[in-house]
DNA sequence: TATTTGTTATAGTATATATATAACAAATAA
DNA sequence: TTATTTGTTATATATATACTATAACAAATA
């Protein structure tokens, strides 16, 4: 299955199964129209609540990543450049100036985490068949 | 001031205070053996309550940024490299795991992220003199 | 007309963040 | 010795988030 979970995460439940589906656009495993399971099978399917897949749902569809239609279901829908991207582009700034900042306080070069961001593209690309 | 916070911010107070301290760390700011604002001292300076102060030392304690002896004070530590190291490696990585996962689908290349990269080495380094 | 599926509404539990007070313990200062 | 400083521990309260449990509603479909 490609929507799976850690019940023991400190990461929300919410959040995995929203990151789950950007991981599927992004390798291709998941494509422009592609339906998710509905809220109600996925939440039986994992073990959890009909509304914690409903607030990853509806977080994927604010942020351009999923349609969803009442009594058809919910489909993927691959965002295009724009507002959303800058909001990404601002947030990942953010993030990383945390992760440089400490970096350099730990001696980790700039090669070590560059590496990290060329291997994570090699991977998810490559599944791009 | 070098430690500052916003109120208004969603981010933790607690967790503003432990990422100034780590900049300072990162710019020279603030080096080994460097004092740091007593716990209520800082507290009455921010306007938030000593234990908010308490909870970010203690933090910068486990993550070995600072030394807190009682009576004493608190003083900055900067970390050799360690097990410790090895826990940030970890983070940096799931963090950037999100991150490039996330440019692919919004066609957001690998130059734009490695050069976020580059961009906060040189400032932060820059500042070393 | 009945079913499917997303949507909305309550309510309850647990955890995290932050505050407010108070007291304690150890080192330092007077 | 005594008082002060500073970190530490202990309660208690308030708010927000995450998650669950039920129930009902609304629109499209079968």
């Amino acid at each position: 299955m490609l929507l799976t979970v850690n019940l023991k995460s400190e990461e929300p439940i919410y959040l995995q199964i929203r990151n789950r589906v950007v991981e599927g656009i992004a390798s291709g495993a998941l494509r422009e129209g592609d339906p998710l399971p509905t809220v109600r099978a996925l939440a039986a399917e994992l073990g959890v609540n009909l509304h914690t897949v409903n607030k990853a749902y509806s977080f994927l569809r604010i942020e351009g990543f999923v349609k969803m239609m009442r009594s058809r279901g919910t489909v993927v829908t691959v965002p295009r450049r724009g507002r959303d991207t800058q909001d990404f582009l601002d947030a990942a700034a953010a993030a990383i100036k945390n992760i440089v900042t400490e970096a350099i306080t730990r001696s980790v070069g700039r090669e070590e985490l560059t590496g990290m961001i060329h291997k994570i593209y090699s991977e998810l690309e490559g599944k791009k068949k």
